[in-house]
DNA sequence: TTCAATATTTCGAAAAAATCGAACAATCAA
DNA sequence: TTGATTGTTCGATTTTTTCGAAATATTGAA
């Protein structure tokens, strides 16, 4: 299988962040990994299929808003929180803060 | 001529805006109308064709992101910024703090 | 009202991107 | 190696974006 990419924190743009992040299901994810630091894709269980699920993960990793390793057959996704903060000051946590708690396990 | 829509500040959601504000060439529109309050199509100098660039302003006006009044044949366009500020605190600041200057005006 | 100029939208087609199911690839356990 | 699990890639279909041309709306001048 291919190397997994990732940008490093310098090519991180804005457009490319509020793209990967402008679409619900991928703002999902990242509400979800706000809250659970690292996910596979098989831990999400949303309505799409899993081709379209590695495509939004591809988006959201290309475009520098999660990080991805590899861990046996899983592939463990976390939001790269330091690197968009420095990039970016106070939009992640705009982001997370305007949208609803995560479906599952909220708390409030 | 059909009446201009603009949803109500209810209606205004994350995804939306994020999707409106993922592409360029809207990101563009939105740093110019934050340094400008009012701005018509044709004030913008874009690269893009003039029904292409009628599109992104329709996205950006259907998302909440921006308000517009007809004032002759002109299409006057400003930022909806309390709506924003009040939905999603401090989303528009980081988005524009982190977006480099325009161009055109650019003091640094 | 008619004509022309300006500003923007709508239409229809072509290009690009998203989505899906099926097939493939990688890893682990037996 | 076989089988189960996890995720990617492929190829086709659907949806979205983009463009140029034509149409719509407004203003101002006859």
């Amino acid at each position: 299988m291919r190397p997994i990419y990732h940008p490093n924190s310098d090519s991180i743009t804005l457009a490319g962040v509020l793209y990967a992040l402008g679409d619900p299901v991928r703002l999902e994810i990242v509400k979800r990994l706000a809250a659970n630091d690292e996910l596979s894709c098989s831990d999400l269980d949303l309505q799409v299929a899993k081709s379209t699920l590695s495509h939004h993960f591809k988006i959201l990793r290309e475009s520098g808003v999660l990080h991805c390793r590899k861990q046996g057959t899983q592939h463990m996704n976390s939001l790269r929180r330091e690197d968009l903060d420095r990039a970016f000051p106070g939009l992640l946590d705009a982001i997370l803060q305007a949208s609803a708690p995560v479906s599952s396990n909220a708390s409030g």
